[in-house]
DNA sequence: ATTTTTGTTAACCATTTGGTTAAACTATAT
DNA sequence: ATATAGTTTAACCAAATGGTTAACAAAAAT
């Protein structure tokens, strides 16, 4: 098949489509309909190509999973110096975060609606964050000293809470605090450098 | 009616019913006749009491919202000083969030739905947390010199975002950090204190 | 004691929803 | 040209779902 380069094949109509349903309404709340509505073709093509609402979910899920846990491993891995890890970090996700807006609240609540599914799945087991380097590295800069002593597990509840929070929790923030979407955005360009300098403040000795 | 004080009757029972399946499945997901079943009694007695679906479930969230917004107000408005006041949220808010844990997710989650529907009702005027008194208060204490200069939205971010997040994650941080509920409490335990530390440390001057 | 009001149910209904089928269309290979 | 394999659709189906009705039971009012 010539594939004409501008339009896109009905698979991948299908994915954009189902994408924006599903990380709009969620799992339960999505229709196959819309899916097949937004991506202009017959609801029957859905089944065509992935066979039920549950498998075209989970490909959606996994692909969106991938940008919620970005470069973290890398990051959390890498050879860098504390904090420059946690700058890394910050800017890294807030990045991400505001590429993909609908993200975080989507990935959090499928995770909460059914842990055990995903987080059991062998795609987690490679993705998902693996935080022991981190922690060990955080041990090793309290015993020498360079930051006070702090349990690991609470840094980086910290780190990871104040990075993401005010994603998931978006509409409360602005209501509360009278931002509009430009205001908030401004917002969280300075968080990438506010989270860290919190950070450090609080730990450098 | 001579009300027999153990057994509650139909309402209490269809509240209750409903309070548990919307708070762990959703709006969407949630089953009128799920709903019936949990109570033992009949679905029809469901649309007796309260109309419809969309009326049940405007209670319930309504009820638990009241929950997820604790005594927040009274501490950001009263007279105590400011660290004093952060220990006393952490503290208020913890506790409330371990005796009701799936509400975090439950408000964030409809929140994050229809936030028009919720956030412009006449409710949330009077219930949503009012944080300029606060944030006052902190530009009061940089003025004085008691803390450095920071911006107050952001302060408040961190507070609310280290206090909250993770109840909203537990099932990313339970699986990340290899915890099992009973470890899982006790962190959530030790962030009353660690929380306000970690905060004050950072901006004491 | 009888009527009226309130509470409760089984059966039913209309619509929505996920999913199937068989036919038609399209491009490519023969 | 024709067969073939892959693609797309309209029409259909069964189950699920929110909601209604009419009858019945229990309390309360008269």
């Amino acid at each position: 098949m010539v594939k004409n380069k501008i339009d896109k094949t009905a698979e991948e109509k299908i994915l954009l489509a189902a994408k924006k349903v599903f990380t709009t309404h969620g799992m339960a709340g999505a229709r196959m309909q819309d899916i097949a509505d937004e991506a202009g073709i017959n609801k029957a093509l859905l089944h065509y190509y992935f066979k039920d609402k549950e498998k075209l979910f989970e490909v959606i899920f996994m692909e969106e999973a991938q940008k919620f846990f970005p470069k973290i491993n890398s990051i959390f891995e890498s050879a860098l110096p504390l904090f420059e890890k946690i700058e890394r970090f910050c800017d890294e996700y807030i990045t991400e975060m505001m590429r993909h807006p609908y993200l975080a609240w989507f990935i959090m609540n499928e995770l909460n609606r059914d842990p055990e599914k995903f987080l059991n799945s062998s795609w987690a087991k490679a993705n998902l964050p693996n935080p022991i380097r981190l922690v060990e590295q955080m041990e090793r800069e309290i015993k020498k000293g360079t930051i006070r002593r702090i349990q690991p597990v609470h840094l980086l509840m910290h780190l990871l809470s104040m990075t993401v929070f005010p994603f998931i929790a978006k509409p409360m923030m602005q209501k509360a605090l009278q931002m509009d979407d430009a205001h908030f955005k401004k917002i969280m360009e300075e968080r990438r450098k506010e989270i860290p300098r919190f950070i450090i403040e609080s730990i450098r000795k």
